[in-house]
DNA sequence: CGAGGTGCTGACTGGTCGGTCAGTTAACAC
DNA sequence: GTGTTAACTGACCGACCAGTCAGCACCTCG
């Protein structure tokens, strides 16, 4: 039987190279069916009250058999958010490295951190996390990692920008942390007043503070 | 009994102003050193892990002692981080009426927004207080409040600080609102990941980026 | 075919914890 | 001093819930 982890096992990952009838093939995508539904959960009741029957019955599954894939009902949530930031990684990777000119793919990636619509709670669930990250180390290294994963696509865009004469900026690792945590700072307030700050004035504020970090003009960002 | 919360009740407020062994005032001065020891636990074991029973033992109560003078375990939260709230509202409010040029006031209330040492613990209250009001009207509230104290002090510094012609920004409102996100998001990963970024670093971000708001080179604030 | 393993069930349990309540002590009112 | 009420105790209860386990059905491989 499973309990490990699969990024912890040494056998192959991908679920689409297996026979999609074979056991293994099964049981990985029950584990993938219980993450998403912990996901939910999660952000719907909260990870603290998230309890694992919850994940069960939205499942339309036994108590036990969460037990039989996860060791604890801390692994199961963080396995969850491993998985969501690999996620989150892999569209973000996509979304900078899309083509367009250095402006394009900055304001490309600005947008992809903002919320789409008004009740977009895809913020919740790393909120909830970096709570939860100051009492475990594990949860921590997750959160460090997408952080990373962030810093680290900002500056490539600045860098490639500035290398192709387009943007011009002389600290392209302090500017990427300053808009990462501008746009963190902007998405905590927004997700948890959304009353008190609409779309267009994040947008508005992302695009001023980015313009300037890269020394162009508010302008040569895309108007509202 | 009570079990009222102290800003609901029609009396009189201020400890100081009653006979100091008043059955009144030895109440409030038990709920005030509840709600002490309800922040000690809360940073120590996290707000949803936090027992009644843990801010009995360390107030050497008894359990019931609690439910004798708050109603509910979310009730003692929500207490505590509104009593936390006010004072840090209070310290906010004397930061930046201290004296001096907009410049130094402005640093002052930067630099009261940061950690002081490697270990202040301080923003841990914040980070989960987000998180649980997620789920609670009441939190968010609280929360709401510290937060509009927070932008009215940037705002209010530069403006005055515009007035006086030591200034220059157009939109003090915007540039209150951006350094506030600014903040928020540095102090998060700070508080977080405390290793992937130094204090030093910190505030010169912080400094950076307020100079430019205010229409100043980075020259007229302090150096590291 | 049969043996053994895998995915899964659902009843059960042991511990935890918020909240209650009957009772005690001492301050205060009259 | 006598009655009343505030502050407080600590035993208790009942709900809740993560994790266990015995057993079952099915697949797969020899």
């Amino acid at each position: 039987m499973p309990k490990t982890s699969p990024t912890a096992d040494g056998r192959g990952r991908h679920e689409s190279l297996r026979a999609p009838h074979s056991r293994a093939a099964i049981a990985d995508r029950r584990r993938a069916e219980l993450l998403e539904a912990a996901r939910q959960v999660v952000l719907e009741r909260g990870m603290s009250s998230t309890r694992v029957a919850d994940v069960a019955s939205a499942t339309n599954v036994s108590g036990g058999l969460i037990h039989y894939h996860f060791a604890t009902k801390d692994d199961l949530i963080a396995e969850m958010l491993r998985a969501s930031s690999l996620e989150e990684q892999q569209q973000l990777e996509r979304v900078a490295s899309d083509s367009g000119d250095a402006v394009t793919r900055l304001d490309r990636v600005i947008r992809h951190y903002l919320p789409r619509t008004k009740d977009d709670q895809s913020w919740v669930l790393w909120i909830e996390a970096w709570a939860a990250s100051l009492r475990s180390p594990v949860l921590r290294n997750i959160l460090a990692e997408l952080e990373r994963a962030w810093l680290a696509v900002l500056e490539r865009v600045i860098r490639e920008g500035v290398a192709a004469g387009e943007l011009d900026c002389d600290d392209p690792s302090g500017a990427a942390e300053r808009i990462d945590a501008l746009l963190d700072g902007l998405l905590l307030r927004a997700t948890v007043h959304p009353e008190a700050i609409s779309r267009r004035r994040l947008l508005e504020h992302a695009r001023t503070v980015a313009a300037h970090e890269v020394g162009l003009d508010r302008s040569a960002f895309p108007r509202a």
